[in-house]
RNA sequence: GCGCUCGUAGCUCAGCUGGAUAGAGCACUCGCCUUCUAAGCGAGCGGUCUUAGGUUCGAAUCCUAACGGGCGUACCA
């Protein structure tokens, strides 16, 4: 149920019959409950442009207003309109929605192609925290658009291609007499600082690994197959990590740098074509009306840049997956570069005019002294100890510890839906500062809370013996504010969308469970003296909300407990 | 230097296509369990929306500047 464009719609009616043009409209939830459902405050705006006075306007508005779901209109204060909907008819509605499997949630009305380029770990390491929350955001995104109807083609973009390959190659090659490259690779974290330590003290090896990237990079079989062997088992450690976290990703959604490497040389032969090309101080870049610095996308040596391979995959999105809409979940820091690659893309005709280039930048997670996240010793903390930290810390907060086998699974979804839903409440944008005992609470906005609210449902549901055939009748100040809000999911969802801003679905389900949380305190349902039907409505409410949390938690990738 | 970005309650954050008295949570104070999960609910306390201008009937929101924090600044990704 799309609330807001039904009383859009029908507003833009009133207009049209009162002979008023009015491009920018928008009815907007009402501030406050006294002034209504939903209020519309073009009245002062059309007033000026008509040069006459807000009040009149809003009256020849309000008179021509005619739907039968609305209760009554009223003008206010400087011309302000107040609607307020028919009980009646948002007891139907709900009734709708119980029936359906969707919520009664429309899918959206042109089905599009959308990319969701995030995660992008290294392979050279380990998973660490700096990738969970273009992890996280990305994933929510996916779910999101999927839902919503849309075709949604997940890209792994990972760093497979870097110059420190030939280096760790020519490691494991080394080692390769000494223990299985499982073993070897176990850490990679550790693997890692010592084919460092290896390159740093040793010239020969320092020269063999050089070499070593050449070869690789000119397709030499012996040193491809090492890495390919070694990207495996790199990419294992990292599909752990998606599993424990619950993130959709597979193999069939990783497509690693290299798979551009092909592609780069046409790519500079193409923005040469186009005669964007100009060669600066030895190497090959696109200068920028926006920028002093140029767009380089191959080196003086004749190496190609991540620019290169970025512009690579923008061409393989436009013309092989058909994208129409592109999304990379990429650290803010990255603000320019994605700007120039798009700006490059879209003027060298690798892009289509109208496929829609986003960056979706999310800031820099945040100790609690508000500097970048590290461990104690000042290192990267690997995810999946964070994860199981995560576990552990749910584990702890967890009051019935007697139930030994569902502890486990309890402490799991409880840690890692705090700490996706810590990540996905605050405004993307911004930098967040992380902290255990916050995401962890039962109070405020968090996983925990939603999960309890949901489980309190349930509970009910389970003591309920009988059928859930009835109406939904609308009495209580509470019960109405909790219709208002289920009805509003849809709208919630689009516009998260629209923006890309998951935090406008963890606010939305923060004040849904607020308001049931209000309504079961005040309405008892199951209690002695309630009458069936009393009964049966309310259990309809409850039931939907429960329905539309767990729904709304599965879009950010949380799973509900039937009991916690 | 140039550019991007942020600055809202003691703390963590919403709100930003301009709208009525700026909202939550934490913390603090107080009230509510023989009653469906009190891991809950209610009430109170708490604000020069960094500052100064501007646009407007109306600005936390848009524009300009200053100050303060974070980040980026051509052959790493």
């Amino acid at each position: 149920m799309k609330l807001k464009s039904t009383i859009d719609a029908i507003i833009s009616k009133a207009l049209h019959s009162a002979n008023i043009q009015n491009p920018n409209l928008s009815v907007t939830k009402a501030a406050k409950k006294e002034f209504g459902d939903f209020q519309y405050n073009g009245a002062m705006g059309l007033a000026k442009k008509l040069q006459t006075n807000p009040r009149e306007i809003a009256t020849s508005i309000t008179t021509h207003i005619d739907a039968e779901i609305i209760e009554k209109v009223e003008i206010a204060g400087a011309g302000f309109i107040n609607i307020w909907l028919k009980n009646s008819w948002l007891s139907s509605e709900l009734k709708k929605i119980s029936q359906d499997e969707c919520l009664g949630i429309e899918k959206a009305q042109t089905k599009e192609n959308i990319i969701v380029d995030y995660s992008g770990p290294n392979m050279a390491k380990e998973m660490h925290v700096g990738h969970l929350r273009s992890t996280i955001i990305g994933d929510t995104l996916a779910n999101l658009f999927e839902f919503l109807g849309h075709n949604v083609i997940r890209q792994n973009h990972i760093g497979d291609w870097g110059t420190q390959f030939g280096m760790l190659v020519a490691y494991l090659e080394e080692l390769q007499s000494s223990g299985d490259f499982q073993e070897n690779l176990k850490d990679l974290e550790e693997f890692y600082k010592l084919a460092k330590k290896r390159f740093d003290e040793d010239a020969a090896f320092a020269d063999k690994a050089r070499e070593y990237v050449v070869k690789i990079q000119s397709g030499d079989a012996h040193c491809l197959k090492l890495w390919k062997r070694f990207i495996d088992i790199s990419l294992a450690h990292c599909e752990e990590v998606y599993q424990k976290l619950h993130i959709k990703l597979t193999r069939d959604d990783v497509k690693a740098e290299s798979y551009y490497n092909d592609m780069l040389s046409q790519v500079v032969q193409k923005l040469d074509a186009m005669s964007m090309l100009s060669v600066s101080e030895g190497a090959k870049c696109v200068f920028l009306p926006f920028s002093d610095i140029p767009l380089i996308v191959q080196k003086s040596d004749g190496g190609y840049l991540y620019a290169t391979t970025d512009l690579g995959a923008l061409w393989y999105r436009n013309d092989t997956l058909k994208a129409d809409k592109i999304l990379y979940v990429v650290d803010a820091r990255q603000n320019e570069h994605f700007k120039s690659v798009f700006w490059v893309a879209k003027e060298a005709k690798m892009v289509r005019d109208d496929v829609v280039l986003k960056h979706i930048a999310f800031g820099t997670m945040m100790n609690e002294q508000g500097k970048p996240f590290k461990t104690r010793d000042g290192g990267t903390l690997k995810l999946t100890d964070l994860i199981d930290e995560a576990i552990i810390r749910a584990k702890n907060t967890l009051k019935d510890k007697e139930d030994a086998q569902g502890i486990e699974h309890k402490a799991k979804t409880i840690g890692i839906g705090a700490l996706k839903y810590a990540d996905l409440s605050v405004n993307r944008e911004s930098n967040y500062i992380f902290n255990w005992d916050r995401m962890l609470s039962f109070d405020g906005n968090t996983a925990l809370y939603m999960q309890y609210a949901y489980a309190r449902i349930q509970s009910i549901i389970r003591k309920y013996v009988g059928t859930f055939d009835g109406d939904i009748k609308i009495e209580s100040e509470s019960e109405r504010a909790l219709a208002l809000a289920l009805l509003d999911f849809e709208d919630v969802l689009y516009k998260s969308a629209h923006e890309c801003m998951p935090n406008h679905i963890t606010g939305y389900l923060y004040e849904l469970a607020t308001l049931f949380m209000r309504f079961y305190e005040q309405s008892p349902i199951l209690k002695e003296g309630i009458d069936g039907e009393t009964k049966i409505s309310r259990l309809l409410l409850s039931k939907i909300t429960a329905d539309t949390i767990k729904q709304g938690l599965a879009i950010l990738g949380i799973e509900t407990l039937e009991q916690i």
